[in-house]
DNA sequence: ATCTAATCGAGACGGTACGTCTTGTCTTAAG
DNA sequence: CTTAAGACAAGACGTACCGTCTCGATTAGAT
């Protein structure tokens, strides 16, 4: 019979056995990849017990998202919005090219790959995702590009949301299955196709 | 590792049998998913023995996959060629929506997931898949896209690869990601925003 | 890789456990006999893991000899010494006459002969089995032949090894070999016949 | 029973194979040991299929048994009788000597073991191997015996079959149980052990 | 200054699945 | 037919982790 398992008191957390964890989850996630990551292993190279890490996270994949956060909370400078300079094609450059850095970090990517993974096949853990890191992020892209709209660089009857997709998508997926490598030429070339669309461009009007 | 078994004789294999296995793969991934998908369990499903399934499958992956080509080449409609009526965006809103059709099919789209899943984990795997399934598939994309620019219905400069992301990019993550529903008319929405840009569109000329 | 197997911590060990593990063995080897005895069905029929049976045993003939074991500590009236009343031939008697009984309760009996059987191939578990049951009760029957040595009633240059395997071996062997009833006439005639010998008796002097 | 199979006609049997299966049982049995000796094992070795080995023999244990009735049926001088000088110590001194020299060969001593265990396992084994290897001898052993009981040497009450295990016995023992090295003076002592019992003899009469 | 309640390391436990091994049957192809 | 070769169903092997539970030993807040 399940005994009313008592949520755990935050408050008596121990900040330093909660780095460990999060430190050895990134470590052997980045050593062995997602699939061979095990709480067991886990809980041993950060010399905790087993219910510790049980008592604070409900799955592995759950673990490597609070590594993550830990990862990205290290950046004080988080910017609150995306630059605008004015000029739209230049800040997405911009911005794309800072994320192909970022991916081109395997201390990142890899855990971040492994996370992406098991977002697939565990919806509560997407759902978390979604709520704590994508949709803020997410914000900040529709934020951007409403500005643009309204300074009449975006047509007025875009849809946005297809939009975002339209721009960051294509880095998503060839970082995520690896179809190639991610530079700042392809960022650029990305922005360029997605504004300005497939078709033969009519010549510029003076 | 992987000792370099005598590889097994394939003119003796009972073909009987590895349709027992695909198909108990295919019912097992829509029924229970792919995390809780096992060799085991798809061994006793198929009332086959585990050393039968090991026998010709690396991984749980490697099975599913056979399975859905094993699917797939029950179509024996399967075009040679995209459809070209001299209209690229009208062909390609067909084809778009076609996949919607299938990607809405659970007894399709689950088993593709989980496949997509494993590929993401396992890069030989990956490789297989996109030696033997994406690049053909991807290979008529180009073809169709090659003949629309030749027609001057895309820019002579476009990255065909690139278009082919944009185009059906969005689809794909809009699937795997569950971020919202499959339906024609996000498959107009995007071959139209692919096409024609993010930009405001100048007045037609003519 | 191989992490260093730490040796389970004993006092941790669940004592209800371990009992129902070793009544199971019992249990299964007196009904399948031992070829057919695995570690596997031993854990379904305790209830257990299979990993609490390889914690802490390395081997079914291990398990079935820690099995056999507790029966025999449940025998609390276990004699710290062979009889002596003063008549060798009476005691000896008397002992194998008991002997007779415990062999033919298939309780004991089949568990100890899957156990024998054990022990004549693994050595490892032989070496056990001499130290921890064999010898105990092998030095009491030396101490007692060697009293009766003492007293004038064996022959002063008899070797006393060689004597207890004339007295006991015979028994042994045809319960082991299943080359007759175990009856205590059959007792009563190996001491006798070990004690004088197939030789012709001279008349008894006076 | 097992269920009579069509028997095969062992007149197209083929020699050579039968032989090549035997010498490959002994072989592995020697370097091996008997637990890890296998039928998949020995019709590899021997270069045969697995099914011409089931064909022709029930078991693994069989398999050896044939395999030392072949080694055996090399010996021609295989007397027909135990010698018989008169002397009857100084005869069974000769045979068991004999015996604890072909004990003492390890491409005898090693399958014979295996056989020795497999019987105590396998009833249908040990029924056979009584028929055909141990009655045999024993009857040789029972008609020396005899023949000393008639010649006065043996006491006319003993017990022929407890007279037999009482010499045999314990070398076999030792020799199964790996208790000691097998000598010629064991072989001695146990004779005189025998013959002449363990309590003090009386001062021969003249 | 104790008491009490929680965390924490440790690891036993019942399980599931793994990937390998052997068994004994069956099929194929060569002789 | 016999034979070598080997696929096949079945299932035991021993291993790795799972998630739950219990055990002392620290802590740290509340009395």
């Amino acid at each position: 019979m399940a005994t009313q398992r008592r949520s755990p008191d935050a408050t008596r957390r121990n900040p330093a056995v909660r780095r460990a964890i999060l430190t050895a989850a990134l470590e052997l996630a980045a050593e062995v990849g997602y699939a061979q990551l095990s709480i067991e292993g886990i809980a041993a190279r950060a010399g905790a017990g087993k219910q510790t890490v049980y008592r604070w996270w409900p799955s592995k994949g759950a673990v490597l998202f609070d590594a993550l956060l830990m990862l990205s909370e290290g950046d004080a400078d988080q910017a609150a919005e995306l630059p605008d300079t004015g000029d739209l094609e230049a800040d997405l450059k911009t911005v794309l090219r800072a994320t192909v850095e970022e991916l081109n970090d395997p201390r990142i990517s890899e855990p971040m790959r492994a996370l992406a993974v098991e977002m697939l096949i565990d919806p509560a853990l997407a759902a978390d995702y979604t709520e704590r890191l994508d949709r803020p992020v997410k914000d900040l892209k529709r934020r951007r590009l409403r500005a643009a709209q309204a300074a009449g660089q975006l047509a007025t009857d875009a849809d946005i949301d297809l939009a975002v997709e339209l721009i960051w998508g294509p880095l998503r997926n060839r970082w995520l299955y690896r179809e190639g490598p991610l530079t700042a030429e392809f960022a650029d070339a990305v922005v360029e196709a997605a504004l300005n669309g497939l078709r033969p461009q009519p010549p510029a009007a003076g």
